[in-house]
DNA sequence: AGCTTTTCTGATTTTGTAGTCAGAAATTGG
DNA sequence: CCAATTTCTGACTACAAAATCAGAAAAGCT
């Protein structure tokens, strides 16, 4: 039962299939789609380039099957924000940055194919936002919204503040390579500061005095 | 005298090897150095492939050579910072904000390259930061120091900030087509509300409370 | 105009990679 | 332990794209 990519028992089969899409995630984050070849996947994975046919179509299967790896995560955290959907939304803001910078920080994956897809366009970008990450940008900017309507926020177009937001907490993640060419500095080694910076210093700007009142209050 | 890739006198051959630079510069920002095919590129200028062959002598050489576009852009932006090095290094700070969003407008190319060669590393990132790039980012790190220092600036790791600046300030624009896809919505139109956000909310939130004074103040 | 140099093209080679297939090896179930 | 099934490999094809080269066309010069 090859060419399927779900989640099937404990067999064999299943195992080598996660490991290669383990490994796929990891090349298609760093190199982007094209310069990954489906030989490098199968010498990384430690099979043969025919076996990654036998388990995944073609390579776009793969790379989807590699994302859907990711959902769970994804699914996962929209859960959370929504658990916190009675409480104020600058509140819920500050939860879903939370989040975000963890999953950031545990799937660097994630915000890299982000960047790589969401730059170029294409069939995977509307894959991604079909499958991924669509439903829970929405939601972010909706929450946003309200942020600005209580007074929380300062007035900036929902939208635009919550991509800032996101690519600003994942810049030096993203970026970990020119950093250590440029600065040779190792940005993993500085979590706490960089995720505090993140909340404070860059969330905390676009907070509006009533905001920033409001969220000393909740301390 | 062909190869070179060099600004000659304006003979004919310098002309279309202009033409393709510009086809190539921005096509790799769009696609990235894989994604672009020499055939494409020629297609786009109007020429054979072999001529750019004549014209280039590979496909690294005209990626480097149509990057050199570039390098009167950032050498001006270098003036123009160091034009600014008796004022406080926080008034440098803005200065150099926005003359980044500045030419990210202008050259969406330079910023979409980063991106993609700063998140994958190699050879490329590494000329990058030797030719165009790494002078100026670590020019910009010693003066968020200074303004660390000077006690105007939220005491965060300087690189950290200097690149945290950078991505928020080009997130939105490098990332246009998934504000397209996910939100239907047009950077572009709002130029001006953008270069607000970011010079007010965003680097506004890395101020320290002595900085906004500081900066109420010059204005 | 006639010669030289620059600029470019068509045809071709070379290379790297996605995808196929027959059959071997391993695994599973009876 | 044997047969059926799943899993995987080696050898191969197909193809796209980079790079080469001989020579044609164009530009420049006297």
């Amino acid at each position: 039962m090859p060419h399927d990519g779900e989640w099937a028992a404990t067999t064999k089969g299943e195992a080598t299939a996660a490991r290669i899409r383990a490994v796929a995630l990891d090349q298609f984050s760093q190199l982007g789609f094209e310069r990954v070849t489906m030989g490098g996947i199968a010498k990384a994975a430690g099979v043969s380039q025919p076996a990654l046919h036998y388990h995944f179509e073609d390579k776009a299967h793969l790379w989807r099957s590699a994302m859907l790896g990711l959902r769970a995560v994804i699914q996962e955290e929209e859960r959370l924000i929504e658990a916190a959907a009675d409480a104020p939304p600058l509140t819920q803001l500050r939860v879903a940055m939370r989040l975000f910078l963890q999953i950031s920080w545990k799937h660097p994956a994630l915000g890299r194919i982000v960047a790589l897809e969401g730059m170029a366009g294409g069939e995977r970008l509307e894959w991604l936002d079909r499958h991924l990450l669509g439903a829970r940008n929405r939601r972010l900017a909706a929450i946003a919204a309200e942020a600005v309507a209580a007074g929380d926020l300062l007035p900036y177009p929902p939208e635009q503040m919550v991509v800032t937001l996101q690519t600003a907490a994942v810049g030096v993640i993203n970026l970990a390579p020119l950093m250590r060419t440029t600065f040779d500095c190792d940005v993993a080694a500085a979590r706490e500061i960089h995720d505090d910076m993140i909340l404070e210093a860059v969330l905390g700007g676009f907070l509006t005095e009533k905001g920033r009142r409001a969220q000393e209050e909740a301390q």
